[in-house]
RNA sequence: UCCGCAGUAGCUCAAUGGUAGAGCGGGUGGCUGUUAACCACUAGGUUGGGGGUUCAAGUCCCUCCUGCGGAGCCA
């Protein structure tokens, strides 16, 4: 007899042909001397055919004891048919068990959220979740593509850090050998002195922000990919953000269809997003618009949430807001030369409500200016002094942005909240599993 | 932190202030082609905790806890 292993990915290759499969019952379904077991291994769901007359008593007696997600290594030959998902299904004639599996917490009908989340281990088998953790994964990898291919060289930035990068109120502590240390809200301040080491770098990983958000658009722990770029400017950053957009958005559209169909994306909302350009709005333009549309918001201030939602739904792809005023704005943006109140920040909002998934900026290259945004935003001024040695020794023109890969995955896929775009999500009120 | 909503069987949810139910899941039985199979039977409850109103509370009131949605902040 066969013993071959192969994976359900191979199945069609070897019609006809006995094989062994392993992997665990995803359901299963009687009907008289038949069982159906739907088997998934990783790779994809294959119906197994036990039928009582044509196999020995011990298989029999075997199949009759799976439970769903029970573990097993099941031997038979592949045939083709119609009735079958997938047009192939195996005709079983040897079953191993390896472990009996208790009742599974997670059934076929609907759960709530505090359930899966606590479940969140159990929950990563079914399908919906296998699409979103392969999309995830795809652009994970077409973005170290984009970087890779573009002559970017990937610096790891530390996660613990003696300092904030954007106010401390959101900063994770920890006690460091008799230190306090702080876990890493942003790479972006490793990564400028690296650029004027090698010129284009990007850092990806995990950011931690103690913010006591509870909304669908926030997790304590994401993911961030960000470029830095020696010699870019604030235009040619612009430029970046899009070149970038849309060849990730074109890969994962290549690579991702079948996940994208069985989350039931809607894909012809994301193909604008692989054409260029995007529009994009000065700040004030953005502010005037608004009010036209019936925001109480006013010059000066920050875009809300539904400000934001507002100005998206004008478009079917990524829209950049440029031009911030520098007071809602980070101390290390570059002033804008016609307007020093304003600082060269872009925001990129994804459309569909998705919100804000790119915040970027040119740095400040003036050792004075950055003294003085220190001293107005009460940072410690010791803490930033080897950051402020990227002015001292060779200042240059530089920008960079980043990414949060769960708004990004999530827009993709068409979810509606981050909690199902990361394998294991951090919330305010959730450190398990 | 603030505002709003919710908490009933393992899960998802019903139940005019008047005997706590269904579907799924579990168990038993039936069926040779099921597609979240179907059919029959069956087990399963301190209605989140505490206090109060009432002849009577899952239901009304107070309080605490937990979760969900949102605001602020951000990616």
């Amino acid at each position: 007899m066969s013993r071959r292993v192969i994976t359900i990915a191979e199945l069609t290759a070897h019609a006809g042909e006995e094989i062994t499969i392993r992997g665990w019952v995803y359901n299963w379904r009687k009907k008289g001397k038949l069982r159906f077991i739907i088997l998934r291994d990783g790779f994809g769901y294959l119906q197994c055919i036990v039928f009582r007359p044509e196999v020995e008593d011990e298989v029999w007696e075997t199949a009759v004891t799976l439970t769903q997600e029970s573990s097993l290594e099941v031997t038979g030959t592949v045939v083709a048919d119609e009735r079958a998902p997938g047009g192939f299904e195996l005709k079983v004639s040897a079953l191993k068990a390896l472990q009996i599996a208790p009742e599974f917490p997670i059934g076929k009908k609907d759960h709530g959220p505090d359930f899966l989340l606590n479940n969140r281990h159990l929950w990563l088998r079914s399908k919906r979740q296998h699409a979103l953790m392969r999309v995830r994964s795809q652009v994970e990898f077409a973005i170290r593509e984009f970087f890779q291919g573009r002559g970017y060289t990937l610096i790891d930035s530390p996660i613990l850090t003696p300092a904030a990068c954007e106010g401390t109120s959101s900063l994770f502590e920890t006690e460091y050998f008799g230190e306090t240390a702080y876990l890493s809200q942003s790479g972006q301040l490793y990564l400028e002195p690296a650029a004027a080491a090698l010129g284009k770098v990007y850092c990806f990983g995990p950011t931690f922000r103690a913010e006591k958000s509870k909304t669908r658009r926030h997790l304590t722990e994401f993911w961030m990919v960000e470029p830095e770029v020696a010699w870019l400017r604030f235009d040619g950053l612009l430029d970046l953000c899009e070149e970038f957009l849309s060849e990730v958005v074109v890969r994962v559209l290549e690579s991702c269809s079948e996940d994208l169909e069985r989350l039931e994306r809607d894909v012809s909302r994301l193909e604008p997003t692989t054409k260029r350009p995007y529009p994009r709005l000065d700040y004030a333009e953005a502010v005037a618009k608004l009010v036209e549309l019936g925001s109480d918001i006013e010059f000066g201030e920050d875009l809300g949430g539904d400000d934001e939602t507002m100005l998206t739904e004008l478009y079917d792809r990524p829209l950049l807001i440029t031009r911030y005023p520098a007071k809602v704005k980070a101390f290390y943006m570059q002033p804008d030369p016609e307007d020093p109140s304003r600082a060269l920040a872009v925001d990129v909002l994804a459309p569909e409500g998705y919100g804000e998934i790119i915040g970027g900026s040119e740095r400040s290259d003036s050792l004075e200016h950055l003294e003085r945004k220190i001293a107005e935003h009460e940072l410690p001024r010791e803490a930033f002094e080897w950051y402020l040695d990227v002015r001292r020794y060779g200042s240059f023109p530089h920008s960079g942005f980043g990414m949060g890969i769960e708004r990004f995955v999530a827009w993709i896929c068409g979810v509606p909240h981050l909690r199902e775009t990361i394998p294991y999500p951090r919330l305010i009120n959730r450190l398990y599993p």
